[in-house]
RNA sequence: GGUCCCGUGGUGUAGCGGUUAACAUGCCUGCCUGUCACGCAGGAGAUCGCGGGUUCGAUUCCCGUCGGGACCGCCA
């Protein structure tokens, strides 16, 4: 076997007349009898080579017992094809390689399904043959854009001093945040590592430890349900930096944005970035991660119903919650009566009780069920304050604040997917800021930290972070893109004192702070400088980039929704032995057996 | 933890309270010298995911279970 001399997409007209060897994969054989024409494809396309059973009877012979997916190598010329039989559907198709020689390098049975990119395959059959399903050009094609962006980022925060570095991947459980994948401690019987959710303290104390700017593209792993944006380990660009402000970092990470998405993409987009608080992301548009690419807005009409006949809207707001609504332009006509009321199961997953429907008609008239509590007055205003015009139709919640904002959140993204609303070659980057510090858990009866314990309050909020925690807003922010959060940061707390306020304002004892973060609150007093930092989901960002809508199409091996590898079975049960050697014993199942 | 959808030859689908379980594609055999979604002729291939129930009879209806997917909760 001797090496190969080209690959298959470079085999173009250029190469008229020379003698080539290649190697690669049997797309597709066209058996014509005493002629044969075989795709041969690798990673850089596929070209159609011949066999020729009067030429060449030896070759031919051999070529009868080839079989789709064959590794085979052949040796032959580069002949230019006749008018008549020009290939204009691919970049080789002006030419193909007469074969001399032919050998069989490796077999392949029968596939599970084609390697074609256009998969009429269930997902589930896609990876359990994963290393199958990754043959397909489209998902080469996904896996290299990985591969670029990732070059693109080390590149790119080279450029600006960072410097890769690398923390633990077997570390500490602690207390805030997702649960833990944990490993058990062979040497320490009882005690077990955990997996990080993400490198945060480590970064932090590197900051301590005067590095000034790192980054890390490392895997992080939360033991949480999955979507099909959500991943068990996925792929973190860590970024902490000291002495360089907020605005300084988020400059720098627009820059980076914008040039990535013009190399990758050949896409401009402009920075600065638009702003958002948390509070107008959730006003205006029902989500903290909105996709900015179109328009249906949240408006509040609480104010105006206040007083109203509809004593579902009057009563909601005279007692404490806000009624909400969105427009839906010109689609009064697709959708039935049936099909809106249709809509109110939708919005009660979100918690919210039903959802209100009015259709628009000529001169702000109303029209649905709920049309005969508005006079023509109200009506008016209803329709001002939606700018709504004939045709189109309203969609109200009345509710709790963070029940409208959900319900009617998703009722836009809803209508948006089925309207067709959104365009894909559009970038629209945003940062969301000012989130609160804090939140109340009611469950647990005490406050948890919104972004992470870790996180700076706003300066002019300090003051309140014990007697007022909900109202602290963190000095955090959210990078969103077209809907999905693509990363979040903040600055950081680097005083031990203040560091020790959040703890007590998350409701840890002295002990249990200085037993959980008690190595973080020592290297405070080292002289920590000012830092911060934000860390971006890669494998949402290539996702966005591919235009897929779903994280397992960009990683090489996913798990399934229920967390288990289909190609590998993972998880999966260990031996007796390994489980006394770490001192683990099974409670046993609880077994349905009859 | 919850809600919803899906599970039928290798693959993707159709189907129905009693069928010879249909179609496409793939596979196998034969024929074919200009195919490139090759064509033509023939053939093999399915305990209808699993368990239970209803029924004279279940692939079909019901319950459970397993697997896949979407979402809610969860995900600092």
């Amino acid at each position: 076997m001797s090496e190969r001399t080209h690959i298959c997409g470079e085999v173009t007209e250029q190469l008229t007349g020379e003698k080539v060897r290649l190697q690669g994969w049997v797309k597709k054989r066209r058996d014509l009898g005493e002629l044969i024409f075989i795709d041969l494809r690798d990673r850089s396309g596929y070209v159609q080579i011949v066999f020729n059973g009067e030429n060449n009877h030896q070759a031919h012979e051999a070529a009868e017992k080839i079989r789709n997916e064959y590794v085979i190598e052949v040796f032959g010329s580069v002949v230019k094809r006749d008018e008549s039989n020009v290939n204009e559907k691919i970049p080789t198709g002006r030419v193909e390689v007469l074969v001399e020689e032919v050998s069989i390098l490796n077999a392949a049975k029968g596939l599970p399904f084609n390697i074609e990119d256009n998969v009429e395959v269930s997902e589930d059959v896609r990876l359990k043959y994963r290393y199958l399903d990754l043959r397909r050009p489209k998902m080469y094609e996904t896996m290299k854009l990985r591969s670029r962006t990732t070059k693109f980022i080390r590149d790119f925060l080279d450029n600006e001093e960072f410097m890769e570095m690398e923390t633990p991947m077997l570390t500490k459980s602690t207390p805030e945040g997702a649960r833990d994948y944990l490993v058990p401690s062979r040497v320490h019987p009882g005690e077990f590592y955990a997996l990080p959710q993400s490198p945060q303290l480590f970064k932090q104390l590197l900051m301590v430890s005067g590095f000034e700017r790192y980054f890390q593209i490392t895997r992080c792993f939360r033991d949480e349900d999955l979507r099909a944006d959500r991943q068990p380990e996925f792929t973190q660009v860590d970024i902490e930096a000291s002495f360089l402000g907020k605005e300084n970092l988020l400059e720098m990470m627009e820059t980076m944005m914008v040039k990535l998405v013009k190399e990758l993409k050949g896409i401009e987009v402009k920075a600065p970035f638009q702003r958002l608080t948390y509070e107008d992301a959730m006003n205006r548009f029902g989500s903290d991660k909105p996709d900015t690419r179109y328009g249906m807005e949240l408006v509040d009409i609480s104010s105006a119903v206040e007083d109203s006949g509809f004593k579902v809207f009057s009563n909601t707001v005279k007692n404490g919650g806000v009624v909400k609504g969105i427009c839906v332009k010109g689609v009064a006509d697709q959708y039935s009566r049936k099909d809106l009321d249709n809509l109110g199961s939708f919005v009660e997953i979100y918690g919210a009780k039903g959802l209100a429907w009015l259709k628009v008609e000529e001169n702000n008239s109303l029209k649905g069920p709920i049309a005969k509590f508005f006079d023509e007055t109200e009506a008016a205003a209803l329709c001002e304050a939606f700018e709504a015009e004939a045709g189109d139709v309203l969609f109200f919640v009345a509710d709790k604040k963070k029940v409208a904002w959900d319900a009617l959140g998703a009722l836009r993204i809803k209508f948006a997917k089925e309207l067709d609303l959104v365009d894909p070659q559009q970038f629209n980057f945003l940062w969301v800021t000012e989130f609160p510090l804090l939140s109340y858990d009611e469950e647990e009866g005490r406050y948890h930290a919104e972004h992470h314990p870790f996180t700076r309050p706003v300066k002019e909020d300090q003051a309140k972070l014990l007697d007022a925690p909900e109202e602290v807003r963190a000095e955090a922010y959210d990078l969103v893109l077209n809907g999905y959060e693509l990363g979040g940061g903040s600055q950081r707390i680097y005083e031990r004192e203040l560091q020790e306020q959040m703890f007590k304002a998350l409701g840890f004892s002295e002990e249990e702070a200085k037993e959980q973060f008690g190595f973080l609150l020592d290297a405070f007093e080292y002289g920590t400088p000012p830092h911060g930092g934000i860390a971006l989901g890669l494998d949402r960002l290539v996702m966005i980039l591919a235009g897929r809508s779903n994280l397992r199409e960009t990683i090489a091996f996913p798990k399934t929704a229920s967390a288990s590898c289909l190609l590998t079975n993972a998880p999966a049960e260990v031996s007796d032995a390994q489980l006394e050697e770490l001192s683990l014993s099974i409670r046993e199942k609880s077994k349905d057996k009859e």
